[in-house]
DNA sequence: GTCTATAGGCCGATAGAC
DNA sequence: GTCTATCGGCCTATAGAC
């Protein structure tokens, strides 16, 4: 048995985790620093080189665990009653700025580009595969509107929403998430009449 | 009269602007240095502080520069017969990603945030007020799609094309492109059927 | 306007003791 | 797993000569 000593890393690491997650935060990816991590963790910056290697790997090992958190959250949004507005409720949540943070990191360093790049693929194609099923309930036709096109609008609508906040320009957001979530009321409405119903089909 | 001496430093200016946006668009914001613009304008690195400042100050002057040229380059869109379809088709260019990177130095350096954010605002405005006219010759009630909401879902859609693009991640791309060309051009197609025509007045 | 020189600082990463 | 010590490097910015 695994007796679990009082510094085995896995303590270590979290705090490691949560100081780089919370400098990305506050002050972008760009500030991210093993020294300013150690700090912020209360430790020595050689720590995290030996809890992670590289920068780039710590950058990597967060990561990860957000889009863990993250494709847990999608999937009680997914599986809800709702799937179209609750993805769209957890997409404008400041969180997702956090999100923005990575890719605008990624698009200029290879070692975890191909990683993000995937991910955010994958995570598109989920969401598509459920709103299919949700269009067609509401006798959209795909053609009229792709699934996978509208799990991209609820992606850039929502990301740009917050990373404007985020910068202090909030000119039409109002406007914006009044339009969306009426256009997303409507198509769930329309799926819960033609598509609950067992008996309709 | 100003006799142009060889070297009045508007030509060495304009050598480490360039060289800016160079590592700016090749590299990323955090890549630049004053020394990495020196080397790349082939100058000494204290030139740059010189001519700008401090890199605060160098990123603004840039900024400037590059909303200039958009502000041209959108002016010809907005004033053209098809002023909605214009705008998307030199927002989804890939010089939009150098706007991105903008917003995204911006979000977290307060000494160029507010600027970008303003500029951010002002661009939309003016895009929604000719927009609004494009929408009420094509009958569509500005209850249904606010002209600012129509300006904002563009530049929404169209930075998260050229980033997502940017970064190796295209699901969907190509669907999203072919779905706004699609309604952008039933904006226009009912706006030229209706508007246009001065006799329908 | 451009040069040399330099102050003062943060950075990633590793070696070796405990 | 955590510590001390340290290498080599890049950074912003300024001072002062020309």
């Amino acid at each position: 048995m695994k007796t679990a000593h009082r510094s085995d890393g896995t303590a270590t690491r979290k705090l490691i985790l949560d100081a780089t997650e919370k400098i990305m935060r506050d002050e972008g990816y760009a500030a991210v620093s093993s020294r300013r991590v150690a700090e912020q963790a209360g430790l020595k910056s050689q720590l995290v080189h030996y809890h992670f290697g590289t920068m780039d790997d710590l950058f990597l090992a967060l990561y990860r665990r957000s889009e863990e958190e993250w494709l847990q959250r999608q999937m009680r949004a997914l599986t809800s009653a709702n799937p179209v507005t609750e993805l769209w409720k957890i997409s404008i949540e400041p969180n997702s700025e956090f999100v923005s943070e990575f890719i605008a990191l990624a698009v200029h360093r290879e070692t975890v580009r191909e990683e993000i790049a995937r991910s955010n693929d994958r995570t598109r194609t989920i969401q598509a595969a459920v709103f299919a099923r949700a269009l067609e309930d509401a006798r959209i036709d795909s053609e009229d509107l792709p699934a996978e096109v509208l799990a991209f609008i609820i992606a850039a609508l929502s990301r740009t929403l917050v990373t404007e906040a985020a910068l202090g320009a909030s000119s039409g957001h109002d406007a914006v998430r009044a339009f969306i979530t009426r256009r997303l009321q409507q198509i769930e409405d329309a799926a819960r009449t033609h598509g609950d119903a067992l008996s309709a089909t």
